[in-house]
DNA sequence: CTGAAAGCGCTTACAG
DNA sequence: CTGAAAGCGCTTACAG
């Protein structure tokens, strides 16, 4: 079903058709009505890959995120989502698992003209290759930095906000504070954990210890967890992500230990699981990143040469049970 | 940059291009020599919008969630890019919030043929509209039922498993039984309710109970909890979700109730979040899940009038501290 | 207000 | 083994 068919139907050219898909006003009301009847009969709807190869024009973005299933994500992409419709835009959200193969081959929907841009939350600083098939796309970081300066980005302070957290431990009176930490190929993961060594070094604490967790989940903060317990264990943890520390807590406890008298434990990102689990963590202001994402990105498409902006949003230390 | 440019880079045809990049054969080394040079030195990246145009072929399906925020999807989800990817798929998300405007836009990207086939997980069985846009194109429901006998599905046995999960608590000495529950719009919100009430009857228990949650989100099943324990609290809770449940297990606590003492708790879907918090719950076969429904998808977009499938796989019982 | 025609960037019989 | 040409389904100046 084509846009020839409802021409030949309704007894108009092509041009009227499409005319009345855009509506554009300059059809008499009569031929429009024929043409409305036409598609209405038909169920014709319109090709979108004819359309967006002719006007080059999508009104969709990528949105590729290393892993949906952490809720500090979730949510940001719920900002994006909002402020994506709010501006007459449509979201494609791809999965990249970190997998370098599967982040080329949705970066190939930007390359290949299907999406207007990209708003990415992985880590692609470590990637040159991944950067190069981007070129000069409208292309935005969300909750992680470029350390190119051709590309605009939006997230917190993470060094402030790491120093925070670990500083409170320390004024509570911990001694041992460790860290888990994300794949350091991550730029804000190499952020905090020089947050977290900048008060190790201030405070003059002698023990130290980071612990690195393949992925942000909860199964993987509980393995990290479990090396810290191994030997030596610490008084508090500072995990970079409220999963993580979920599964940290779950540890202590499978292994016999109190939250917080034992072990003191922070997370990161101020998530309803965060909520849930009485955790203290550092909220981040999750939606307005989204938000302001995409902002930025209508920003780069309407103007392909706009500046390249690095925002940098407010965060809040929240105290609960256990720290 | 377009093929043409490329042809005369390369001093060849557009055919030759084309067939270059299509890995055509029959092409002399020495003419696809200088026609990856050329692609090469130009970073050439083919528009997928006019290939998929012509060809008629994406390889590219659409997953429509409801809420990438919970788990249980999540996981289907990982399911399903296993299996696309092995079968040379790659998979784009929608997140459609149960939003029937976004749902609608989502569909576009079906009936606009930028994918080849969609896998829903939302409940379109109250939606005939939604239904009509997908029309006769390649479509699977996840872990949902139609009620139409055209469109394959795959899930468990959900009457069988909730039954399971109340009569556990019944045996267990609970009296009142209370379940959180979904929106009816979704058949399995249905029959998972129609399981509870049978056992209800079945061991003629007088307290029956049902609170609806708006969505399956931790904080949703917080406040149906609190709704619950207004006046004549249950002594048991069944909830259609391992979210809901969190969401309960907090809400018990902060009435300074215990669990499973004062009230046991049984969630659904056997997510990691189920493993961290000791919530016994039934558990879905998640990944299979969603490998199935691919499995399904492709036999439907390879043989269009392929017969209508549907699959239902094992569950499991897990019994942890919560009841 | 409307239609004929060009063109978006590909692929693929067809002819050589 | 290669190229000229048709065509996928749209939109949009242009002419009337």
């Amino acid at each position: 079903m084509s846009i020839q068919k409802i021409a030949q139907l309704a007894g108009v050219s092509v041009a009227t058709v499409s005319r009345v898909l855009n509506n554009s006003d300059t059809v008499k009301a009569k031929n429009r009505d024929r043409v409305l009847q036409a598609i209405k009969e038909s169920n014709y709807q319109p090709n979108l890959l004819a359309r967006q190869l002719r006007t080059a024009r999508s009104y969709m973005i990528l949105v590729m995120v290393s892993n949906i299933a952490n809720p500090f994500c979730a949510e940001v992409v719920k900002g994006i989502e909002e402020e994506a419709e709010k501006n007459g835009y449509r979201i494609l959200l791809c999965n990249s698992g970190s997998d370098i193969e599967r982040s080329r081959s949705g970066l190939s929907l930007l390359s290949g003209k299907i999406v207007d841009g990209i708003i990415t939350m992985d880590a692609f600083s470590k990637l040159p290759e991944l950067a190069a098939l981007i070129g000069s796309a409208p292309w935005v970081q969300c909750a992680e930095y470029a350390d190119a300066g051709t590309v605009s980005c939006v997230g917190i302070n993470d060094v402030d906000a790491s120093q925070h957290a670990v500083s409170q431990l320390a004024e509570g009176g911990r001694q041992r504070i460790a860290m888990i930490n994300h794949d350091l190929s991550y730029k804000y993961a190499r952020l905090r954990e020089r947050g977290y060594k900048s008060v190790i070094h201030l405070k003059d604490l002698e023990y130290q210890a980071v612990e690195y967790a393949s992925e942000l989940s909860s199964r993987a903060g509980m393995a990290a967890m479990q090396n810290l317990l191994k030997e030596n264990p610490p008084d508090a943890v500072f995990a970079v992500s409220d999963t993580l520390a979920a599964g940290a807590l779950r540890a202590i406890q499978q292994a016999g230990l109190r939250v917080p008298e034992d072990i003191a434990v922070v997370g990161f990102d101020g998530t309803e699981l965060a909520d849930m689990i009485s955790l203290t963590t550092i909220e981040q202001p999750s939606r307005d990143i989204g938000r302001k994402a995409v902002d930025l990105l209508m920003n780069k498409i309407d103007n392909p040469d706009a500046p390249t902006e690095r925002v940098m949003l407010d965060w809040r230390f929240i105290s609960r049970a256990s720290a």
